[in-house]
DNA sequence: AATGCGGGGAC
DNA sequence: GTCCCAGCATT
């Protein structure tokens, strides 16, 4: 009798107690996998199953999302965070037209040349899509593999990451390696979760070093904690007619490509005037509104926005990057979510804000 | 090797 | 409040 290895265990908890009603599952589609994939990088699966759903109902096909502008695209990941990955996939749809003939790579070396994939996506989706074999290593099984094996260390440390690929690798099955690469990630979310793991529902328990040797608490370790730089922007929100002068923000860096407010660092009334002048917009008054903090990985931003109302809009506003928006249409924009949260909320204010105008 | 890149869910 | 999530690209 031979013992059942890690894959083999994990395979069969998988049947039971994996999930299975997840959008993006019971497909072969690698369209539809690669979409989902690209998704729930760095995003939980809460979070993605509306984007997913929206997203698939607007771009079905790899054809219909290299037709979308950028911005349409954009509009789609609108609070989802990490734009480039938004641009990337449409960058990739537009190579797989141009380069493959519409028809999606079927081996992880050739799928990990497209933007925005690397080497776990890349074989993810093959193992989904194609079946082919190929170790995976996300959070959920950087988590699993540095208790089951008791490698300390911040799992974002490259020389641990470098361990726990080689575990990923020596663990791989002949076999099933769709439904193992489902189960790796089954297990970090719902059994080997980082506070309280369930460690008397876990399949490979009796083998894990953490459970044995009472380290679940410290394993996988923290990343060294660093203090978040503050910064500071004001926000212009020139309103005129019940719109709202929107301007599109460079490709890359923070917010890469979507709609904005004009941002500036001025922090008075006189310079707020001054910046709203250089857009061409007549200033009639300017007032300070509700500061508020945004969060982002690196770094803590404190938002000042003024409301600037404008006595006529000048034809210069046309210009390419620059549109007005009516407020109204700012959920369905592509922006980033603090800044939609701020228009939502002077939409229902509007009433007040024009009174004294 | 280090850094940039979001937003929200879970606790 | 903190931590972290189906990571990758760039430098």
């Amino acid at each position: 009798m031979v013992t059942p290895g890690f894959a083999e265990r994990l395979v069969e908890w998988q049947q039971v107690h994996g999930r299975h009603g997840l959008p993006w599952q019971g497909t072969s589609d690698a369209y539809r996998i690669w979409v989902s994939e690209i998704m729930l990088q760095q995003t939980q699966v809460t979070a993605v199953v509306p984007y997913y759903q929206r997203f698939m109902r607007s771009f079905p096909d790899v054809g219909s999302l290299a037709s979308a502008s950028e911005d349409h695209v954009l509009q789609h990941w609108s609070g989802l965070g990490y734009y480039a990955r938004a641009r990337n996939l449409r960058r990739a749809a537009r190579l797989l037209m141009s380069e493959h003939g519409g028809v999606f790579p079927r081996t992880a070396a050739v799928i990990e040349t497209l933007p925005g994939i690397g080497r776990s996506t890349a074989a993810a989706i093959a193992a989904f899509a194609f079946g082919e074999s190929g170790a995976i290593l996300d959070g959920n099984v950087k988590r699993v593999l540095a208790r089951y094996f008791g490698v300390r260390g911040w799992p974002g440390d490259p020389r641990v990451q470098a361990v726990l690929w080689a575990h990923a690798e020596s663990l791989m099955p002949g076999r099933d390696v769709g439904i193992y690469t489902q189960a790796q990630m089954d297990l970090g979310s719902l059994v080997c979760v980082r506070g309280r793991p369930r460690c008397g529902e876990c399949p490979v328990r009796p083998d894990c070093v953490a459970h044995r040797e009472q380290l679940t608490a410290s394993i996988p370790g923290r990343p060294p904690k660093k203090v978040l730089p503050h910064r500071r922007a004001a926000l212009l929100v020139c309103v005129h007619a019940g719109t709202v002068l929107l301007e599109k923000r460079p490709p890359t860096g923070v917010w890469g490509g979507l709609w904005s407010l004009p941002e500036t660092d001025g922090n008075d009334a006189e310079a707020i005037k001054c910046i709203a002048n250089r857009y061409g917009v007549s200033v009639a008054d300017c007032e300070p509104l509700t500061s508020f903090e945004h969060g982002f990985t690196h770094f803590t931003l404190a938002l000042e926005p003024w409301l600037v109302r404008v006595a006529a809009a000048a034809p210069a506003t046309h210009e390419p990057g620059r549109m007005w928006l009516a407020l109204d249409d700012a959920v369905g924009a592509a922006l980033p979510a603090p800044i939609k949260r701020l228009l939502r909320s002077l939409a229902r204010e509007t009433g007040r804000l024009f009174s004294r105008a």
